[in-house]
DNA sequence: ATGGAACCTCAACCTAACTTGAGGTCAAGA
DNA sequence: TCTTGACCTCAAGTTAGGTTGAGGTTCCAT
């Protein structure tokens, strides 16, 4: 065990799989603070892993950096983060995973009414087609997803 | 009914939701291919709505411009498209949704798991700490969707 | 104490999907 | 015929999420 844990953005990158250019990218985003030694080079706490990770996992779910700066904002300042912190998190992005699920399986099973009535090129689709029933809302398909 | 069907561009704007900047951008992207006047504006047909309608449709289903080329490129050449080439399509995006909902579901799932087990901040998850058992398979979180 | 790997900043570049603006032309109703 | 709104092209700008490169500095194992 090193007396001091903290470690140069080349471990760090090393460890969470990303590039060190994303790192600096995230850092100018706001999203991760580092230390800097005496030289001006970053130094990150060992916590800053599993920061970095949930940035990543959360992209993979489909937010962006700017919401998950958000998210990240909930974690306690000046302590670092427990299993409790990163849990509310957590539940936090599976409900607005839950949302994005119902929102695609919404728009797949309006899909499958339309494949039942060819209405993409047919004029009676009062979903699809703007110049019927719809064509007062506004023009343009929009309506199959919201 | 006028003896010539042709549109400008600003009535397909209309008709569609979609900006005349964003009509000249998908044919720069060759999505679509309008007529000419003698004095070069664009004339398109009537059947181009369904067109931009289609394209506005599988972008809010999530799909990449370049992968909608890729679908409208299996529209039947030199004829009107009719409700079996749409509907052909319309099944081929579904399935691509069911694959996108299924992905979202796995994901969410483990997620799931982490929250019971705190793991995204505890050093013996698996799933989530590259330093224990799947370390090996390279760093970071990808675990998580893949 | 030294040499090279690793670090630093800053500016420029990249893709996707458009928008905006400049400068100029077309077409249709009065 | 004239006028004016709609149209044209082309270049540059925009946001997100980064990468790449130039030119220079720091750290640490020997």
């Amino acid at each position: 065990m090193k007396a001091n844990d903290l470690l140069p953005i080349g471990d760090l990158a090393r460890r969470t799989g990303l590039s060190v250019s994303a790192i600096r990218y995230y850092e100018s985003k706001g999203l991760i603070e580092p230390h800097r030694t005496g030289g001006n080079q970053r130094r990150f706490l060992r916590s800053d892993i599993r920061r970095l990770s949930f940035i990543l996992i959360a992209q993979r779910l489909g937010l962006s950096l700017g919401e998950i700066e958000g998210q990240l904002a909930r974690l306690p300042q000046g302590r670092t983060p427990d299993a409790k912190d990163w849990a509310a998190i957590s539940r936090s992005i599976r409900d607005q995973l839950d949302a994005r699920i119902a929102e695609l399986q919404r728009a797949r099973d309006n899909l499958d009414g339309c494949i039942g009535c060819g209405c993409l090129s047919l004029k009676n689709c009062t979903l699809y087609n703007p110049d019927d029933a719809l064509a007062t809302k506004g023009p343009g398909p929009r309506i199959v997803i919201g």
